[in-house]
DNA sequence: CACCGCCATGCAAGCGTTTGCAGGCTGGGG
DNA sequence: CCCCAGCCTGCAAACGCTTGCATGGCGGTG
């Protein structure tokens, strides 16, 4: 254990009190600009580093950064928590995160068990309704990704862009009858999403296939509600159903794209490897995190309102000309 | 803020004094047991929660639970992470997470970062040499997920088990060359796997295709030199190579398992989807994450050793007879 | 019956920081 | 030349907990 230099050490050796150097280095106005500079150097001079259960003993407000979402073996948030910790850490903080496994309870208990230890949270959690969120916003400064609740800063892919930009390229490939495989009846992202649908283009129609718990086996089921509706191609709420698609179409089968075009949502790094090649809305992933952190870490409470990041198209193998 | 209770108001409750509460619910020997059992009582009709800053700030220790690893993109460590995380909030603890990027300096630098705020960790970081691990271990309880470092406990998927199930595998279908894929040359669990190689059984030749960065773009490589080796069956250091593997076959044209099997391991969620599915050694993955948690939680430093969670080799379509 | 010793408890210090309040110094105006 | 105002700075308390040390009371032994 190192003798850790202490704001004490820090007073002494710019020769003032432990109570000038504490504002000094908080950037208070009230002490001298002069006084602040020798202050500060002193503090790197010696390697200060602020004891931050002594700061949150005091402030009662833990200095981590936390990171509340669904489900952490899902690649697209497993991007997010990548951005953000990437920030997180660049900064000097810590971060710390919770999986709920999609139970809107276990969000609850998630998130009363965050209040200690930290006084800034990434909310990912597209299932607490928006009174619980209200809720800990007031306790807290929050970021939500992937949602909207007014009052509140978000961040989120254009989720509407992104599904108009899959139909304009299923159009333009000669589809005019295309399937919807909806998430979660709850999700943000989802409602998101079918308001794009409203934007198809003219001639093009949207079939909504349902909606499917966000997983492969939701996929399943998706794909042969897609065969039945006679559709020509399936646009994916995100790329794990999208996987369940391409698995049940290749076990019945089902030549893609010859006979069904895909198209997945998130563009997680898999989309890129299967066979055939998954057409996705890529959707920055690592980018949402990063700027949800960002908004958090700039001085007073973040803006509210909604920061849309843009989307694009990767088209891959699963999408090709409908068969006559 | 709801008025927090404190160590203070157990005390009164109990009609003790504070240092008295501290001890009983320590569990500290010192203490009568009728008293420590009202101690105890008072505290959970009061919902006391200890301050845990505070704890910190006396002990110089922090209480959250630490996981480094390489990539949480990486749906293996995914998998080690939410099982992790599980286990460690059901103890009312808090997660905290870090990932290196697959970087050694990072990898320090982050250790750096987490002692203040954790005196435990789970390091999962196959990178870091065995003199930066043990000095780590010597300013905290330390256990290791999928590697070793003698005098510390560790966790790790049975591994040379793993690959003996896939070559009988493979020798049971008929194949006599296979050729293995390996991981960069600093991993741990590359070695191990290797090890499990010399198991080959009797008539099974195994070529070493080389050692492979772990993502699909050392798959793509792998899957030329396979072709090139001659060898009827690949398997593959990890999935994410595989995958790699299995997508420039697709490119390339040559049929899976028709003309080349593949065998992968971890056997990451989307294994089970691709098409072909993936024959892949099942590494229990979050039972990876529990397990460690587990050995940090009870009691003092966890016994020095390698527990050894068993695996099972997960048979799909990538692996079919060779063709003759 | 008296003394000694030990066990259970309480007292108080201290961890490193923030922050309300008091006070000193400087400079300008009367 | 004196006084006052204002700007900086320092003092000290407080945050909730752990822990070394002192103390009180009890039982056992001579």
């Amino acid at each position: 254990m190192l003798p850790e230099t202490t704001l004490a050490d820090v007073a002494r050796a710019a020769g003032v009190s432990v109570s000038t150097a504490s504002r000094a280095l908080a950037g208070a106005a009230v002490v001298a600009t002069a006084t602040r500079e020798r202050v500060r150097r002193a503090a790197v001079e010696l390697g200060y580093e602020p004891n931050l259960a002594a700061r949150q003993l005091v402030t009662g407000q833990g200095q981590a950064i936390a990171l509340v979402l669904p489900d952490i073996a899902n690649p697209f948030y497993a991007g997010v928590a990548k951005g953000m910790q990437q920030r997180v850490r660049a900064e000097g903080l810590t971060a710390v995160f919770a999986d709920t496994d999609e139970d809107p309870r276990t969000e609850r208990s998630v998130l009363a068990q965050m209040a200690p230890v930290a006084a800034r949270l990434v909310l990912a959690s597209p299932r607490l309704d928006d009174d619980a969120i209200r809720e800990v916003a007031a306790r807290a400064r929050v970021v939500l990704v992937n949602r909207e609740a007014d009052g509140l800063p978000a961040v989120t892919g254009d989720n509407a862009d992104g599904v108009r930009q899959a139909l304009v390229h299923l159009h333009a490939l000669g589809h005019r009858r295309v399937g919807y495989a909806g998430g979660p009846a709850t999700s943000w992202s989802d409602a998101a999403r079918r308001r794009g649908l409203a934007a198809a283009p003219p001639g093009l129609e949207v079939v909504d296939l349902g909606a499917f718990r966000p997983g492969a086996g939701g996929g399943v089921q998706a794909a042969d509600l897609a065969l039945a509706a006679g559709v020509t191609a399936v646009l994916a709420f995100n790329d794990q159903l999208a996987l369940g698609v391409l698995g049940r179409l290749a076990d019945r089968g089902v030549a893609v794209p010859d006979r069904l075009s895909v198209v997945g949502f998130d563009d997680i790094p898999v989309a890129r490897l299967l066979a055939p090649s998954l057409t996705s809305v890529a959707v920055p992933a690592g980018e949402l995190g990063r700027t949800a952190v960002e908004l958090l870490l700039d001085g007073e409470r973040p803006e509210p309102g909604l920061r849309t990041l843009p989307v694009e198209l990767q088209v891959r193998r699963s999408t090709g000309e409908p068969a006559r």
